[in-house]
DNA sequence: CCGATATTTCAGAAATTCCTGAAATGTCGG
DNA sequence: CCGACATTTCAGGAATTTCTGAAATATCGG
């Protein structure tokens, strides 16, 4: 691997975390150089730049792909793949959490539900279905709350996360003035 | 595995999860079946429940334990440790969360805060930090928002994910009502 | 259709992670 | 301190995942 010195850290600090996220070594290096790499690359140049073979970084690519999280961009007058990342950090967040959300939460959600149609053979099950009633209830909860927030834009989505617990002591306001909005500003007054 | 059919295929379950998200089979399973217990349950109890070694169970239970997803109960007159899992579904979730957040986040920030000091060596490295800014800009938000809500209490974040995104709606409003607000309720109106 | 180039597939090697049984260690009442 | 029981440690085998090189497939200009 010979990158400049700052780039290689970053690309192997991907590589280490890769196994946290689920996701291998490889997969994690190519993402962080697609990342930081200001023009597009093809897989050959990956291959130099990791010192990994060719059919890796090709698999690599791959699921990256399948994860919305490498792009291919085609250069004109060249046969072969370039690959960048999405460059808005925030769009790449929503990538993020809605492949996540696919992978690791709907599964589950689905056999909650399946358990909790099952009629209870005694009291142990019952309350082996109480308690996964509380998970699925949980769980159907955020998802709602994730399927509401995830359309918003970036800007707003940010506004979001700034004013973050701060919220609450709004809400406690909200009461006071919600008629009073309403009555004034009809058009918002129907979106809320 | 001998376990009532609703229990076992929610331990099943848990345990083919695991590996999703970064913890083994066993690991998974021993959390479900603590999870949908009425009672807590000593190792021997899970080494018959699973089907799996002592040792096994020792090194699941340890790592549960490190992620305060497993409780020691004491059960009086009884030497051998009993465990349960944490029975708000709300903690549990803020728990996760921590857990995640300190080995999925705060490693790459810390690094991503390194790197940001160095100084680029060139027009390549002077891009790859520009990137790497970016990222580090986006975490530092996302962990402010969320060091701001994980605080709240289960009521108020049950009632902050239920209003959801509508409250950049509400938003739109405030900026119409707060000098309203603040005549009326000043405390709210400081915060805001 | 051919040759050149690019990409993908896939069997098995390499690396990693998981699990077990045996031994070591810890803890308690007496 | 001893003996009975409970738990942990850990070396190495089992299972799984990752990675590679070779072969197959795809795509293009001519």
């Amino acid at each position: 691997m010979k990158l400049p010195p700052l780039v290689q850290a970053f690309v192997l600090h991907f590589g280490e975390m890769g196994s946290r996220w689920g996701i291998n070594r490889t997969v994690g290096q190519i993402y962080a150089l697609l990342y930081v790499s200001p023009d597009p690359l093809n897989a050959e140049q990956i291959v130099e730049a990791l010192g990994v073979s060719r059919s890796n970084v090709s698999m690599g690519l791959k699921e990256l792909q399948a994860w919305n999280l490498a792009i291919p961009k085609h250069i004109p007058d060249d046969r072969r793949d370039h690959f960048t990342t999405p460059d808005d950090v925030w769009q790449i967040l929503r990538t993020l959490a809605e492949e996540r959300k696919k992978r690791e939460v709907d599964p589950t959600l689905s056999v909650l539900r399946e358990l909790l149609m099952q009629t209870p053979g005694n009291a142990e099950e019952r309350h082996a279905q109480q308690r996964m009633a509380e998970m699925h209830g949980l769980i159907e909860q955020l998802t709602t709350w994730y399927d509401d927030v995830k359309r918003l834009e970036t800007e707003r989505l940010a506004s979001l996360l700034a004013l973050g617990a701060r919220v609450t002591r709004l809400l406690e306001a909200k009461d006071k003035v919600v008629g009073l909005v309403r009555g004034r500003t009809p058009a918002s007054a129907r979106e809320s």
